[in-house]
DNA sequence: CACTTATTATTAGTAAGTCACAATAAGGCG
DNA sequence: CGCCTTATTGTGACTTACTAATAATAAGTG
């Protein structure tokens, strides 16, 4: 508890250090999000209700958007998902998603320190200032490997839970 | 107009080599992403209806999602955006995307052949079979950034012209 | 403690699709 | 060529993930 303790003063100091204000909501979904990192809106909502029942989806919607726009969040969105939230930023990490589970791993960066920050442009076309590059490695993890082999039955069991690491 | 025809031709016999029916509704899709790359089911929609007036919304959908899993056309998802479509297909291209006026420009690979094919796994993670790595460099292409230079106004003049390549 | 205004709750609305099923028309066959 | 099968398209209802407008609440300041 004492954990959770000082992880309630860091978020507080982080969100003072950007002039927001301290609020319960804001610390229940950040709280939610750093144990649940990958995960959609709705299920943060789900997480963070266990500590703090009233907090309604807009709130959730609204804080993840600003703490996003702040970079105290991190957002993502794999193909045929909703958008996912994680604590981790700053390094710029990767994500590789498999496409059978939904399931997402972070991936460290593939080339030293800042990466794919320097595109290879076309002759023809005008470079933009590139700010961030998002890796997202589409797959097939070990799990939905193993499926696919034994069962021969059919080859479209693409299942739908998403999110929750 | 003999290119026309040779497109037509060229996408009726890639349709039958997936043992698929050749039908006005497909090539017209075929021929409205081909002629507008980087643009959304609405989009290719318009284009398409001023070759087939009668086409609906639904077909293209249907037609988008069937042809992006035959891999004749690639699908992605910048933020805040909804899906785009290309029909450049095979060579594993990336692009880059300005966060302030949605332009999305093709780059080509940056390491050799097929470069990012191979993240760097975390000591604990389960490894994936990687298919695909979908880079998505986001920055300010030159025309937004001297926009935002010279008049000295509201910094969040973001329009929302999202394709159209 | 009061007061200002950021933040949250409430409610309604939208964008971008998906789903179920009936109508149509490609392509094979006689 | 014309019929027949079934893939494909059209019609209409519905959903998911999110945004917008405004009223109620509560941080933080003096």
């Amino acid at each position: 508890m004492t954990e959770h303790f000082d992880g309630q003063e860091a978020w507080a100091a982080a969100l003072r250090a950007h002039g927001r204000r301290v609020t319960k909501q804001r610390l229940a979904v950040l709280a939610a999000v750093d144990r649940h990192p990958h995960s959609p809106a709705e299920s943060i909502l789900a997480a963070a209700r266990t500590e703090l029942p009233e907090l309604t989806a807009q709130s959730v919607y609204v804080v993840l958007g600003d703490l996003t726009d702040l970079h105290m969040l991190r957002r993502f969105e794999p193909p045929h998902s909703p958008a996912l939230y994680e604590t981790r930023v700053g390094d710029n990490h990767h994500h590789a998603i498999c496409i059978s589970c939904g399931r997402v791993e972070d991936v460290d960066c593939a080339v030293g320190h800042a990466p794919c920050l320097t595109p290879h442009w076309n002759p023809d076309a005008k470079p933009m200032t590139i700010q961030i590059a998002d890796v997202m490695y589409q797959g097939i993890c070990q799990d939905c490997q193993r499926a696919q082999q034994l069962p021969p039955q059919s080859s479209l069991t693409r299942n739908k839970e998403i999110g929750e690491q």
